[in-house]
DNA sequence: TTAAAGTCAATAGA
DNA sequence: TCTATTGACTTTAA
C-alpha cells in the first residue's frame, strides 16, 4: 500500500488508458475547448459534469472517478504546481476552468492534498481532473488561451465601464453579472466575517488539546469568555480538527518522501541522512489510516511516538522544556509555550479586541471569570482541565491522554494495527535519534500532533463505548 | 443527529 | 494581482 513513485506513475498510466478508451471525446477535445470555457464553473454540483474534460464525452467525471485507479495525490499536486508556476498561470485561472473551485479552494487542495484513500468520491474529483488535465498535451495551451480571452474580456470591460451581458468568459461573466446587479445594497446585508483575535485562538486551541469535542456546556462557556458566538466555536472545533488532520497528512507524506530511500515498507529506520525519518509515517498512511475504521489509531499513534520521543531531544527547545514528566511525551505540546502567552487579564477573560468583526455584543466587565465547573460535565477526566482553558493554567490531560493512547496500539487486535505497532516503536526510536536537528517547526509540529491525539482518544473512546466487543485497553 | 468532508469567499500578506 | 488562511456553510456519511 505504501505507495511508491512506481506505482503512482502506474495509476496515472492506467487513468490515462481508463480515460482516452471509452471516450476518446477527450482526446480531441482540444477543439472542444471553447466548449469547455464556456462552462461555467460555478454551476457545480450538477449531476452532470460542469467542467472540461467530459464536456461531451460518455463518462461523466463521477465515473471516471470512481473508475480510477489509486492517484498520488500529494505527486499530482506537485506537478500541478509546477505547470502553473512555469507557466506563470494562476490558481484562480486553473481552479475556474479545469477543476470547478475557487482559487482558496485550489491553493488549499494543492498545499495540503490528502492522500487518495482518505478522499470520498467527491473529494477525489479534483485530482482526477487534475490528472486528465496534466495529461492534456494541450493543457498549458488552452489555459493561455483562457487567460488570454479572460484579459481580452477585462479591457473591453473596462474601456465601456458598464459592462452589458457580452459575456464570454465563465467565472468573470458571472462574477460581473452578479456584482452589477446589486452593488451596493447586498454589501450592506452582509454579515461581516468574524475574525478571531491571537488570543481567541490561542484559548481555542488550549481547548481543543483538552478536549477536542468539547460538550455543549463547554462550547458555551467558551463562547461567553471569549466573547464570541457559540455557531463561531463549533465552527471553530470542526474546522480546526479536520485542517489538523490534514497537516498530519502533508506532514507525513512530505516526511515520508523525504527518506523514501528503499521500500516504504521495510519499518527499519533508514536514518541514514534523512535525520527526522519519521518512518512510521510513511507507513501511516498505508495500513494505518487505510481501513475504514481505524480513522483512529493509525498514523496519529506514529505520530504520537514520534513527539514523545522528540520532546526529549530537550536541548532544541527553548528552556521550556524542563517539564516535569518530560518522557511523556503528550504534554510537550504545550509547555514550550511561555505559561502567560494570551492569558490575558486576570482571570483568563480572553477579551481579545474584535479585529474587524461586528461589535459583538461586547459583555461588560462580567463574564464567567473562570468556566465555572464543568466539573459537571459528568466528564470526569476533564473536567480539570477545561477550567485551566481559558487562564492558561497548565494542568494538561494531555499527559493522561498519552498514557491511554499509547497504550492503543499495543492492545489493539487488527493485524494492520499489529503491523503498525512495530512502526511506531521503529519511529519512535528514529525519531529519538533525530531529536536534536529538529527545530522549532518540530515543536509547532509536535503541538499539533499532541493536539489530534486527544482527538483520537476522543473518538477510541467513543468507539470503544460503542462497541463492547472491543476490548480497548487504556 | 452529529461529525467529517468539501467548498466558498472574505481577507491578509507578499 | 496572486496566494494562503480561515470562518461559515453545505453535503455526505455513519
Amino acid at each position: 500500500a505504501p505507495e511508491s513513485p512506481m506505482s503512482s506513475s502506474e495509476s496515472v498510466k492506467s487513468l490515462t488508458e481508463l480515460v482516452q478508451q471509452p471516450c476518446p471525446a477527450i482526446e480531441t477535445s482540444k477543439d472542444g475547448k471553447s466548449q469547455e470555457s464556456s462552462e461555467p464553473p460555478a454551476s457545480e454540483s450538477q449531476s452532470t459534469t460542469p467542467l472540461p474534460l467530459s464536456g461531451h464525452s460518455a463518462l461523466s467525471i463521477q465515473e471516471l472517478v470512481a473508475m480510477s485507479p489509486e492517484l498520488d495525490t500529494y505527486g499530482i499536486t506537485k506537478r500541478v504546481k509546477e505547470v502553473l508556476t512555469d507557466n506563470n498561470l494562476g490558481q484562480r485561472l486553473f481552479g475556474e476552468t479545469i477543476l470547478g473551485l475557487t482559487q482558496g479552494s485550489v491553493s488549499d487542495l494543492l498545499a495540503r492534498p490528502k492522500p487518495w484513500h482518505k478522499l470520498s468520491l467527491k473529494g477525489r474529483e479534483p485530482f482526477v481532473r487534475m490528472q486528465l488535465w496534466l495529461n492534456d498535451p494541450n493543457n498549458v495551451e488552452k489555459l493561455m488561451d483562457m487567460k488570454r480571452m479572460e484579459k481580452k474580456a477585462y479591457m473591453k470591460r473596462r474601456h465601456s465601464s458598464v459592462s452589458d451581458s457580452q459575456s464570454c468568459e465563465s467565472s468573470s461573466a458571472g462574477i460581473d453579472y452578479s456584482q452589477g446587479a446589486s452593488p451596493q445594497p447586498q454589501h450592506q446585508l452582509k454579515k461581516p466575517r468574524v475574525v478571531l483575535a491571537p488570543e481567541e485562538k490561542e484559548a481555542l486551541k488550549r481547548a481543543y488539546q483538552q478536549k477536542p469535542y468539547p460538550s455543549p456546556k463547554t462550547i458555551e462557556e467558551l463562547a461567553t469568555q471569549l466573547n464570541l458566538k457559540t455557531s463561531t466555536v463549533i465552527n471553530w472545533f470542526h474546522n480546526y480538527r479536520s485542517r489538523i488532520r490534514r497537516e498530519l497528512f502533508i506532514e507525513e507524506i512530505q516526511a515520508g518522501s523525504q527518506n523514501q530511500a528503499g521500500s516504504s515498507d521495510s519499518p527499519s529506520a533508514r536514518s541514514g541522512r534523512a535525520a527526522h525519518s519519521s518512518e512510521g509515517d510513511s507507513c501511516d498512511g498505508v495500513d494505518a489510516e487505510g481501513p475504514p475504521d481505524g480513522k483512529a489509531s493509525g498514523p496519529e499513534a506514529d505520530e504520537f511516538s514520534g513527539a514523545a520521543a522528540k520532546s526529549q531531544g530537550g536541548p532544541a527547545e527553548p528552556a521550556s522544556e524542563a517539564g516535569e514528566e518530560a518522557p511523556r511525551g503528550a504534554r510537550p505540546s504545550e509547555r514550550a509555550e511561555p505559561e502567560s502567552l494570551e492569558d490575558t487579564d486576570d482571570e483568563g477573560r480572553l477579551r481579545a479586541p474584535r479585529h474587524g468583526s461586528p461589535p459583538a455584543p461586547q459583555r461588560p466587565g462580567d463574564a464567567p471569570e473562570t468556566l465555572p465547573n464543568s466539573a459537571t460535565e459528568g466528564d470526569a477526566s476533564t473536567s480539570a482541565a477545561s477550567t485551566s482553558v481559558l487562564t492558561g493554567e497548565s494542568s494538561y490531560k494531555s499527559k493522561e491522554s498519552s498514557e491511554k493512547i499509547s497504550s492503543v496500539p499495543s492492545t489493539s487486535s487488527t493485524p494492520a494495527a499489529g503491523s503498525q505497532k512495530a512502526n511506531s516503536l521503529q519511529s519512535l526510536f528514529g525519531f529519538s535519534e533525530a531529536a536534536s536537528s529538529r527545530n522549532t517547526r518540530d515543536s509547532s509540529l509536535r503541538k499539533k500532533k499532541a493536539a489530534n491525539l486527544n482527538n483520537i482518544i476522543h473518538r477510541l473512546e467513543k468507539a470503544a463505548s460503542r462497541e463492547e466487543a472491543v476490548e480497548w485497553e487504556f
